[in-house]
DNA sequence: CTCTCTGCAAATCGTTTGCAGGGTT
DNA sequence: AACCCTGCAAACGATTTGCAGAGAG
């Protein structure tokens, strides 16, 4: 959080990154867009749709079904990926590769940052011939979370 | 398909140990679960809710709702894993760790037994200290679908 | 016999959609 | 000016829930 390791914020160089993808395919700037990419950009993690438009609303008003539409476009444009925790469809920006593992008890994403795993992504081009993986999900329990008793 | 690798066929197998997994953690078997479960023992791959009730509809009436509380119950137990494909919710039987490749473009899932990727699980317990993994699931693109035309 | 489980039907709620006006290029 | 995008409100559809009766142990 010191936020000065470069001239430019990280959330907004995230942005421009979005917002370069999303001109270079023909959409249009306008402010709903932009609200919903500053909430991503800062966001770190997935989040829901709903809590996009929460936290968007904060900066200005506009319609949870623009925030859908806006989702489902950068969806479509490769400029953000869905995770299902918990049962919610939610959504991170899709600026890096990485892999996350998910908890199944507590929810709790985390992103693992390239490098972590070893080439995760690396062995599985290696082992499966023309897929192009464009994600990988871990789910399981972490180490916080107690073990499910049986109901 | 053979089907006589031994002398209790591979989804009478599947099923009981389903089976025993619930009676041991004290719930009754009932005919609308045995539908439900004989149906999961038998389908290769990961079936929606509905698929599930439409299969078992087939051996004997029950109600969708029925179908929901089972498969609610046995994720639980941790007797099934869900899996998102498509946006909907599916279900397959956790009788077997085995991670999964989705395809993002046209929707198809396949397991992936173990040994396939290396020791892809091995890999994950040795760098996520702590964590339990109990399932990975590699977004991609097939080999058999077009790249996304950026509309 | 007791307590769980099921069927039924209504309620829920995240998400989608049609349409007319507004904003971006 | 042309066309895309948004707000609004209604529609949608998968999943959930309350309740009374049926069935498993």
């Amino acid at each position: 959080m010191s936020s000065r390791e470069s001239s430019r914020p990280v959330h907004v160089r995230r942005h421009s990154w979005a917002l370069t993808r999303m001109r270079g395919a023909g959409h249009r700037n306008t402010r709903p867009r932009a609200l919903v990419l500053g909430v991503l950009a800062r966001a770190d993690g997935h989040l829901t749709a709903e809590a996009v438009h929460q936290r968007a609303t904060a900066s200005g008003s506009l319609n949870p079904s623009t925030v859908y539409r806006a989702l489902a476009l950068f969806e479509r444009l490769q400029i953000v990926h869905t995770l299902v925790i918990g049962g919610r469809v939610t959504y991170g920006l899709a600026d890096h590769p990485h892999a996350h593992t998910v908890c199944d008890t507590c929810a709790r994403v985390t992103a693992l940052p390239e490098g972590e795993l070893g080439d995760l992504a690396g062995l599985v081009r290696r082992n499966l011939v023309g897929f192009v993986p464009a994600g990988i999900i871990i789910r399981g329990r972490c180490a916080t979370c107690p073990p499910p008793r049986h109901a």
